[in-house]
RNA sequence: GGGCGCGUAGCUCAGUGGACAGAGUUCUUGGUUCCGGACCAAGAUGUCGCGGGUUCAAAUCCCGUCGCGCCCGCCA
């Protein structure tokens, strides 16, 4: 409803501009601080002070007579106050919003027709996930999520690393030791913690093994890839077999999350459908192509970055950009929008791949990427697969978890409401609140800023976390059950015992501060998903789920919904607003990938 | 050395041209006859890294500078 609001107060704007002879390119609208009452402002009347020859209020003022509010459905009443326009709220507007907001998918937008694919995580298959790479996924599932309520069609890819040097040495290294060679168990029994001890015990017997015995290793490596880049299936079978089982394990821990995927697109693909072979050839013609040192390169100085990218190496193998151009061609021809999240070290790749994807003469505006900066261990430490350091994305949920199963039970005596956990949902709430603290003390902030991990603060309960947003879902749900509803089904659902008596509800009736805080609060939802959604930052909701959770707090302390003396209609209302609040929170936190717990 | 990103309260972070720069954390005090106390209320701390500039208006834009991170491989 925010968004008609604005739609309508610009066109007003434009036109009382326009009547007076003012420019109208440029409208100054803006959101008005807290305190004010409006729910938009306009600041236009700075730029127009000069040219009016009248100080900033009395043009506010000129503009205010202006514009007629009767006109207007959204709007009651234009007033100033210094230079600044002040646009409030009608009855309309919240009666309007109200009304919506009670629909389950409050805050999805409307279909725009027009497909998005969104990569992310795309780790290659070597070892288990570790807290390092856990923010490609939860920011990658964040974004896509966010896409899909703008209203967009959404397929989620992990691209899949089968085909370079570090796959042809694990391959290598899984067929030539043994099990008795290893030094160590593994860490946890799942395939990929299995199966990186003989990742781990190759790279250390490249480094050093004996000179004769690694030259062959190499050999044998060179031919893997060599194979590969024939298409030549056994070569293709020996990496599948353990590229699948380790992307299998990884799969099972990022589900854990959850973060799922709706396909795994592997580049071997487009080496075996001929296609890198097709884009090399294409390369090859390009002005900036130059052969030098024995390898095909392009020279992108001219157009601002300094490094050349080689695409074909001297041993004519491709290489990771190589392919993954081909990879990114399918991807403008399947789709309309292609999202790739990434981490920083990957910029000038990115960089190198956006701008030749742009001289092969596709659309690259079609293309954009969330970089993220990387997450470090305290003192300074990074997190790395090959060498085995950093903190494996399990036992951090396992931790999390642990410790969300702990505070439960530490608060299970002093509950007040009456409702009887019993021991499966302690166990949900616990997977509940412990995962979503870990994905909201990610999501939360933006992506850019490097974090350094810390146990602590990432499983703090308290404070700006997910259980803050999550209790008040939580506190929601306990007002609905006690009125009579099944919180876990839409409330307008055929199945629902009571039903909210739409006559009796009414939006005059939301008479305090804090009720119609909460209501406006609710009405600017679409227009923050709108707004994250273009700038692709999910933090963006993070940030409205904690200032929800403050304004319904508010309203939960000031106006009692069940209560005997509550009046009948004022009590159906509120009812409504509780509804509207579950739904926004509900799915609000769904952007987010964090749970919303039904009791906790 | 070059490119990119970041620098806001003791700490973790919002805010990226407009109204007095905001939360949480920490500390103290108070709050449940009443829908859920993982909650709420009250109390305060800032050279927005630093220096210039543009503007009616700068944490926000521009230039310079310092600090931190990432990258600068025929790895991904």
């Amino acid at each position: 409803m925010f968004l008609a609001l604005r739609e309508e107060v610009e066109g007003a704007l434009e036109s009382a501009l326009a009547a007076l002879e003012y420019p109208t390119d440029d409208l100054g609208i803006e959101e008005p601080p807290e305190d004010v009452e409006s729910v938009l402002a306009s600041s236009v009347a700075f730029r127009l002070a000069g040219e009016a020859g009248a100080a900033p209020p009395q043009v506010a003022g000129q503009l205010a007579d202006e514009i007629d509010a009767d006109e207007l459905t959204y709007v009651a009443a234009v007033q100033t106050q210094g230079p600044y326009l002040n646009f409030l709220p009608s009855d309309a507007y919240l009666a309007m919003t109200l009304e919506t907001a009670t629909e389950a998918d409050y805050g999805h937008l409307d279909d725009r027709e027009e497909s998005v694919v969104v990569e992310h995580t795309s780790a290659n298959p070597t070892g288990p996930v570790h807290v390092g790479r856990a923010r490609n996924p939860i920011i990658g599932d964040a974004v896509a999520s966010l896409l899909d309520a703008a209203g967009y069609d959404v397929e989620r890819h992990y691209y899949v690393n089968d085909a370079g040097r570090q796959i042809a040495t694990f391959t290598w290294a899984y067929e030539t030791f043994d099990e008795e060679d290893l030094e160590d168990e593994p860490e946890r029994d799942r395939t990929e913690y299995d199966l990186v001890r003989y990742y781990r015990k190759g790279n250390a017997f490249l480094e050093d093994g004996p000179e004769e015995e690694v030259e062959d290793a190499e050999a044998e490596i060179e031919a893997i890839m060599q194979g590969l880049e024939e298409g030549d299936e056994e070569a293709y079978d020996r990496v599948s077999e353990v590229v699948d089982q380790v992307l299998g394990g990884m799969t099972e821990c990022l589900a854990r999350l959850p973060a799922e995927f709706d396909e795994f697109v592997k580049e071997t693909r487009f080496m075996r459908n001929g296609d890198t072979n097709e884009l090399v050839d294409r390369l090859q013609e390009l002005d900036e192509a130059v052969y030098e040192d024995d390898a095909w390169q392009l020279e992108l100085d001219d157009h601002g970055i300094d490094k050349n990218l080689v695409f074909l190496r001297s041993d004519g193998t491709t290489l990771y950009t190589t392919r993954d151009l081909a990879h990114h061609e399918w991807k403008f021809e399947n789709y309309d929008r292609a999202v790739t999240v990434l981490g920083e070290d990957h910029k000038l790749q990115a960089d190198q791949l956006g701008q030749t994807l742009e001289l092969l003469g596709n659309d690259t505006d079609q293309l954009e990427n969330v970089i993220f900066s990387w997450v470090n261990l305290p003192g300074g430490l990074g997190m790395s697969t090959r060498k085995g350091t950093g903190v494996d994305l399990d036992d951090l949920l396992d931790e999390a978890i642990d410790r969300a199963r702990e505070e439960v039970e530490d608060r299970l005596d002093d509950r007040i409401r009456d409702d009887d956990l019993d021991e499966a949902d302690i166990e949900r709430i616990a997977h509940q609140v412990g995962i979503g603290a870990v994905r909201y003390d990610i999501v939360s902030k933006q992506a850019t800023k490097a974090i350094t991990f810390e146990w602590d603060q990432a499983l703090d309960f308290e404070a700006q976390s997910a259980p803050y947003v999550q209790y008040v879902h939580a506190r929601c749900c306990g007002i609905l059950e006690e009125a009579g509803f099944d919180p876990t089904e839409p409330l307008a659902a055929a199945g629902q015992e009571e039903s909210l008596d739409f006559d009796a509800i009414d939006a005059d009736r939301l008479e305090t501060p804090a009720e119609q805080d909460l209501l406006e609060t609710i009405a600017r939802f679409p227009a923050v998903i709108d707004e994250a959604a273009s700038d692709l930052e999910p933090h963006q909701i993070a940030t409205y789920t904690r200032e929800f959770a403050d304004r319904f707090n508010g309203f939960y302390r000031e106006c009692p919904v069940l209560a005997d003396d509550v009046d009948p209609e004022v009590r159906e209302t509120r009812l409504a607003l509780v509804a509207a609040s579950k739904h926004t929170i509900a799915n609000a936190l769904s952007v987010l990938g964090v749970a919303a717990p039904r009791s906790m």
